[in-house]
This record gives structure tokens, sequence and C-alpha cells, in this order.
DNA sequence: AACATTTTTTAGTATAGGTAAAAATATTAG
DNA sequence: CTAATATTTTTACCTATACTAAAAAATGTT
């Protein structure tokens, strides 16, 4: 048996991720249906480079996963994950609502947390007048209007959404809403940042957006930034 | 001035990740209040490593990036993307309404494409009876019931979903939708991978979901596996 | 069976990835 | 303001490895 020689903290990681990252290239590279030859071509190495990654061998450098990423038309980050399967399906009926403590806000939780993923998704009820706060942060996001119109500001353009209107922007960019009008808006929020954070246990079934269970504030800060 | 040899071809993508990857390190780092000190003991490494890795003057190997993620509680993926600022506002009166051949389903995109941008998103609408055939694919998913009630199929598991229903799950599980109703069913749904695809100009401006625009298939075809 | 193509393996090496420690800078306490 | 401490940057160094070219093996095609 070959003898290992002892490995530094950090390799047992690497070793750790070869295999899946190597698997997950050849497997994108035959959904292509491309040679190593013309991966390595693209990618500017050789060829034989190209079959120890694949085969978990070797690690490449960034850069050389970079290209190795473009040349199979693939973002890195997809090669350096661990999808997990989970499913959640929520029924209207049984549905549980949040609120923060001034109960002008709402929410109910569509989507549900997997090793891996990244998409977050809640139902959000405001009472009229209710402005959101102006915040950036990572990722993305998207509104749907599903009941009553806001208003959106985003770097300080401010545009109106209405009952099947949608929006969809980077995070990063300062935003917030406002209800204007004279009913509760609901919006089905969907984005890849959780900013809505995991509430706790709640206290009700579900009501009203009005006759939400509270909890502290705090549970839902995001950065200051 | 300091002569630069020659450089390979990939040299330069990494020469151009690396402030990128650095800074965005280094801003994650001080996000959690950590000192590079902390940082290095808690991924292995030496603290002036991880000063020249945010500092771009070096590209850590991808051990040493995943035991640096780590130790910022962070995906490696977030670290090597390229954000690009983009938005996209659609309203109800004015988007458009696609359809494969067969006409029983069509749907209105919702989200926009930029760089970086991992969010799809649009209302799909099945006449009744329509099925989609069993798929699977990366990413994750979601549906949210607007109107109607469909049966979803996940790996072999069928649940109803009526208005105001929803459902999230790892999209690599094999699944089908069917409009067992008696009505058109109106399904906003939302993922991580594009498989509705970015269909050709429309013919028509909005129109209702049989009178919309028909264009060759084959666009919106997935992956075999 | 012969040939072509693709993948794997071998032998080799230049240097990138990483270190320890010193130096510089920033922060804090008195 | 100064001294002490904490943090970050820089230097000098080294070796493990990322990557190559080419040969060998495996697989696919005719």
């Amino acid at each position: 048996m070959h003898f290992l020689p002892m490995l530094k903290n950090n390799a047992q990681l690497k070793d750790k991720s070869a295999p899946d990252l190597g698997a997950s290239l050849r497997a994108r590279r035959k959904e292509l249906t491309l040679t190593m030859q013309s991966v390595a071509d693209a990618a500017g190495l050789s060829v034989g480079f190209i079959s120890q990654v694949e085969r978990g061998l070797t690690s490449p450098s960034l850069g050389s996963l970079a290209s190795i990423a473009a040349a199979l038309d693939t973002e890195i980050g997809h090669f350096l994950q661990q999808p997990s399967a989970g499913s959640q399906t929520t029924h209207e009926a049984s549905r549980l609502a949040y609120s923060v403590a001034d109960a002008d806000v709402s929410y109910e939780r569509l989507s549900t947390s997997f090793a891996g993923s990244k998409l977050h998704s809640v139902l959000v009820h405001e009472t009229p007048g209710h402005r959101m706060e102006p915040i950036s942060h990572h990722g993305e996001e998207m509104f749907y209007i599903l009941d009553g119109e806001i208003t959106v500001e985003i770097e300080g353009v401010a545009e109106v959404l209405r009952k099947g209107d949608s929006i969809h922007f980077e995070s990063c960019r300062v935003h917030s809403t406002w209800n204007h009008g004279t009913s509760t808006a609901s919006i089905l929020w969907c984005g890849t940042m959780d900013v809505f954070g995991d509430a706790p246990a709640p206290i009700h079934k579900k009501a009203s957006p009005q006759e939400v269970a509270t909890y502290p504030t705090g549970e839902t800060n995001n950065d200051e930034k």
C-alpha cells in the first residue's frame, strides 16, 4: 500500500473536494459532448492535465479552473457546490405567518433550506403607509405583486408596481419599498440572499396579516452597509 | 517599471480575478469584524499569506480558498462572481407572452439577465390537461400557484397544489407537472437554472394565453439526462 | 484486425503557494 | 503625546505541486 505523507490541515479539505470537482467537470464536458483535448485547447492547458483534474489526481489553480469553467461555459461556483435533495410544499391554508414587532408587515416563508440552496422566497404583506428602510446586500432579488400596489425605489429612482407587475434587480443597489396604497399589499419576494432570516416557531396558526404573532426585533437585522 | 515575464494564456485570467477575489475576501472579513490572524488560524494558514491573498499578490490554491471561505462562513462561489448592476420591471399590461408550438402552455418572462445573475423567473400558463414531461437539471426551483391547480410529481411522488400554494425543491430530482383542473393554471416559476431559455422577439403584444405567437420547438430543449 | 481517437500515465521541472520572522502601521491606554 | 500592543505588510526562503510533453493504454470506428 502506498504510504501517504502527513497532510497539512487544509490538504484534507483539498482531497475531499477534488473528486467532486473532477466528477462535475467531467459530467459537464460529457453533457456538451466535448473531448478533453478540445477543453484543453479552449482553456490553454494540456490534455493530460485535464485528465488528472477530472480524475481528482491534482487540483487546478484558480486561474486554470477559471479557464476550464469558461471552456465549459459554466460558472466556477457551479463546480464548487454540493447540492443536496430537499423540497418543501406549502399550502395557503396551513402556512405560518410572522411579523416584526411593529406588525406593519408580515410574511409567510415559501422556500426551505437545504445544503447548497440559494433560492429564498417569502410572501410579504405590508399595511398601507408602511415603508421598508433603504438597504443593500449581496445577491439579487425580485418581487411579484400579488395584490395592492407599492412604490419601489432603487438608487433614488422610484416606480410604482401594481398587481401582476414584477421587478428583478441586483440587491447591492440601495433599495426600499413603500405601500402608498389604501390596502394591504401582498408581494411574492424571491432572492438569492436570505434577508428575512429564519423566524422562530410561530405562536398562532395561519391568521390574517394583522393578527400574527410577534417576536423580538433584531432577528431580521441585515448588514449595516 | 517592473518588467513582467511573458504570461501563460490563463495567467492573465488569474491576474484579472485576484484583485476582486482579495477585495471580496477582505470585505467579508471586515463584515465579520475578524482579523487576518483569526482567519489564518481558522483556515490553518499563515497571516502573511492571508495578507497577500487579500491584496491580490498571490492566488490561493482551491484547497486554501476552501479553508478561507469556511473560516468566513461563506461559499467559495460567492467570492468568484462578478456582480453587475441590472434590473427589470415588468408590468402586467405590457409583458409579452410566448408559447411553444402546441400552444398548450405559454409564459411571460419576469426576470432579466445580467452578469452573474442566477435568478430566473417566468409566469407559466397551462391549459387544462397539459402535461410537462418529466425532467431533471441543475439548480433548484420553486412554483407559486397564482390561479387554478396542478399536480406536481417529484421522483414519483405526486401532490396537488392550488391557488396560493407553493413548492420549492432541488431540480436534479425528476419532476413533472400536469394541469388536472378544468381551467388554465397560472404559475409563478422561479429558479436558478434558466430552463425556459430566451424566447425570440414576439409576434404580438400581450394576448390571452390562447392567442400567443408560436415559434419553432427546440428553443426550449433541455439536457437529455 | 487495423486504424484512429481519446484518455491515462510517466518523467520531469519551473515556480507558485505558502511559511517564519522582521518591519511597518494602526490602535489603544495612560 | 508616548509607550505598549495589535494588526498588517513585507522579506527571504523553500519545496510541493501545477502543469507539460510525450509515451502507453484504452476505447471507438470501420
